[in-house]
DNA sequence: CGTCATCTTGAGTACGATCAAGAGGGGTGG
DNA sequence: CCACCCCTCTTGATCGTACTCAAGATGACG
């Protein structure tokens, strides 16, 4: 209830939400359907036939592809507010998991599809959030392949100092060091003596292991610097 | 004219591509302009404001943005057939580069969205352009964030392998050392010496700098094997 | 033939990974 | 209420992969 907080405070509905969810309803489709997920649940895996598409309600999700040896690499951290599975076709490319508990709406993809071919709004729509994630998955890109641990970690606290409301409230990390070392391509030993380094330059204060505090915003800035 | 042979040798126009000059025509739009770039030359800059996509003919196009201390992140490279732009928004988020001579068609981005209006399959066909882009970048977040130096350049070559009609025919890289090193967030250096061990193991030969021939399809399948 | 750009190869380094052990924190059951 | 267990996080020591710096080889072009 109050770790996923962190990710997207604000309380803004997508632009097309509103009217996929009053098109499918005036359509005579079935309403949207709420799900409530206990943390670790799925909302899908990947490989799942592709039928609906997902509005986060509250908490939050990881998009992620694990390897047959273990390894994994997290897509995206998905908050209140966010979109699962626009972006996807046929079969999931990756697993949707609660990283807290999680309420979602589960909205079906075919109507939006008929929205879209009704409403020029609504079309619109959905090609910003399928652009909106595409740069937002170069730019992970960028930090994968080009960016140093300390950079990583900078740029994913101002990341979610950014999503936040209040800019230099306490960031509450509603996620494990293993999905954040999954997420930047670290490991978890990496992340959590990367995050003790950013400590002892007092760039950030750790309160507790979840509860980040940016006390220098110029200089985590300087840090993360590419962006 | 034979470099480019490499990435997208298939003569596939895309799907929507037919409509979308046929829909500009129909509409009194202006004619799709064909362009000719030399070698090194930009199809556009980072931070352009998007008017237009476009349309590879022949060639291959780097799309890379490069950070203010020089590091530089290869997105993509696109081939005959390719389409660049229509995952931006606004501004582009990428400067698109010839890596080789390229002869390109330009569209407006303002055709395509009346054309997406008017037409169901264009509309489809745009989409599953961008979800096939999207599935693209993610499967290269993981090579970059989760892949050994020997299994991103073993991945690289059977990539550019696919998209070669014949499957163990030569592969000419178009692309110089440096560029492969910034797709797959390694340094020359390295691509240079993990092509020379995979020579050494017999899993592939290089004939010249630029050209390669997989010599066993199961061993690099191995070492890539996350896919 | 000379120049320049690219590629290769070598030697040493460093960053992050791995292996290992211990500390903190929350929840459950006695 | 306390003790215990488990999970996560931290910290330390060592290792290895890929980077850096440097020099030489190869090839294209004028």
């Amino acid at each position: 209830m109050q770790a996923q907080a962190a990710i997207a405070m604000v309380d803004r509905p997508h632009p097309f939400l509103r009217q996929a969810s009053t098109n499918a309803a005036a359509s005579g489709g079935r309403a949207a359907k709420e799900l409530r997920l206990a943390r670790g649940r799925a909302l899908f895996y990947e490989g799942d036939r592709v039928e609906h598409f997902y509005e986060i309600l509250s908490g939050t999700v990881r998009c992620c592809r694990i390897i047959h040896d273990g390894r994994r690499q997290i897509y995206r951290f998905v908050g209140q507010g966010g979109m699962i599975g626009l972006g996807c076709q046929d079969r999931y490319g990756y697993s949707a998991e609660a990283v807290t508990d999680v309420v979602a709406r589960r909205h079906r993809l075919a109507d939006l599809d008929a929205a879209m071919a009704a409403d020029d709004a609504m079309r619109r729509g959905v090609l910003q959030a399928l652009r909106d994630e595409l740069a937002a998955t170069r730019a992970q890109m960028l930090l994968l392949g080009r960016m140093s641990a300390a950079e990583k970690l900078a740029s994913f606290l101002l990341a979610l100092a950014g999503e936040s409301a209040d800019p230099d409230a306490c960031i509450e990390l509603p996620m494990t060091r293993s999905d954040i070392a999954d997420y930047l391509g670290l490991t978890i030993e990496t992340v959590s003596r990367k995050l003790n380094e950013l400590r002892l330059l007092g760039v950030i204060c750790l309160d507790t292991p979840t509860r980040v505090r940016i006390t220098d915003l110029d200089r985590i800035e300087a840090i993360a610097e590419a962006a």
